[in-house]
DNA sequence: GATCCGTGGGC
DNA sequence: TGCCCAAGGAT
């Protein structure tokens, strides 16, 4: 019989036992379960607590989410990341209140229809909330099934995951799965650790696993290496303009699709040909100061930056000028362009530089 | 099935 | 520094 059978009942003790205190385990209304779930995709638990309850104070509800325009829902989410995960979760709630009288669907079907809720958000929020006996596969169950299996199959595959899905599902204890999957999901994210870093002296299921019991904690789960990122140099300006700083939104598909940013060009340019960009652009540059060079890295890509600050009384062409409140609270700027947010906000307070 | 989509922290 | 990773989903 595979291990899995057995690992319910000292997994749910251990639970009980050793479970942390987060915001979203306060109330696990279907409407909070949703949003912590969406933010904790691919993000940390540290990264989504400055957000979670300010993001529900802002909109408590779906009627709320449903209507809230885009600016403040991205300022809502502005340096979280995966920005369509709060355009999806705007969608969703739409169509929430459309159909479904403005509370989250009760069975998995109707919620994995929803934009951004996947098979793993749908069987969370089914199994949390709704106490619907399905299960929630993500990177702490794929990683805590393939030990205590001594699985070298590769956890990055579609297949793999779909299985483990399954296998799952059939020892899923009823009338408390949610309590299982949140289970499996904290022993992953504080005991089971990645990078052969385990804390098997903590395992509830220690003398369960075979990873631990062979020695090869460290050599699973096996993950398939990802690509390398490509490197991409960019020339960001600052353009000041009687105490205002242009931005202009980005285009409505692709990386950071509909944030704002600082007008920028693709390449490294030197003073000489940053002047000759802007001029052919429409700006007359009366000083130009070069920034200090940055460095974003995405999973994908990594930008480097050369920076130059611009005094012009040119207006250009589709840009918005805005004072550094405008910039600070009322624009969502990606953390990609942070030094630059940065430097704008203080030169626009104390101009001399 | 592979690629795209952010960010920050740890080692 | 470079690489890994985190409660994934959409295309």
């Amino acid at each position: 019989m595979d291990v899995l059978s057995r690992i319910p009942a000292p997994l749910l003790q251990w639970y009980g036992e050793n479970a942390r205190i987060l915001p979203w385990r306060n109330e696990p209304s279907p409407y909070r379960v949703w949003i912590s779930e969406i933010m904790l995709q691919q993000t940390r638990v540290t990264a989504v607590m400055p957000y979670y309850e300010r993001f529900l104070h802002a909109l408590p509800s779906p009627a709320e989410l449903a209507a809230v325009p885009d600016e403040k829902l991205m300022k809502l989410w502005e340096g979280l990341g995966y920005y369509n995960r709060a355009r999806n979760l705007k969608k969703a709630a739409q169509i929430i209140v459309e159909q479904w009288k403005g509370e989250l669907p009760s069975s998995f079907d109707a919620l994995l229809s929803l934009p951004g809720i996947g098979a793993y958000t749908a069987g969370a929020i089914a199994s949390i909330a709704f106490g619907i006996p399905v299960p929630a596969v993500d990177g702490n169950v794929l990683r805590v099934v393939s030990r205590l299996r001594a699985s070298k199959d590769d956890i990055a595959d579609p297949k793999v995951k779909l299985r483990i899905s399954e296998d799952i599902a059939a020892i899923l204890p009823h009338g408390c799965a949610g309590d299982f999957n949140q289970a499996m999901m904290e022993l992953g994210a504080v005991v089971c650790l990645p990078n052969g870093q385990p804390l098997c002296g903590k395992c509830p299921l220690a003398s369960l696993c075979r990873a631990y019991a062979e020695g090869l904690t460290g050599d699973i789960p096996v993950k398939a290496a990802k690509k390398k990122r490509r490197i991409e140099a960019r020339t960001i300006f600052v353009l000041i303009r009687s105490s205002r700083a242009a931005i202009r939104q980005r285009e409505e598909k692709g990386l950071l699709a509909g944030l704002w940013e600082f007008p920028g060009t693709e390449g490294a340019l030197s003073s000489a040909e940053a002047e000759d960009f802007l001029r052919a652009s429409g700006i007359v540059p009366y000083r130009i100061v070069p920034l200090a060079p940055a460095k974003h890295i995405f999973t994908h890509i990594e930008w480097r930056m050369t920076g130059y600050l611009v005094d012009t009384s040119s207006p250009g062409e589709g840009f918005t000028w805005c004072t550094w409140e405008e910039l600070a609270h009322t624009h969502a700027l990606p953390s990609a362009f942070r030094t630059y947010t940065k430097t704008a906000i203080q030169y626009l307070k104390a101009p001399g530089l």
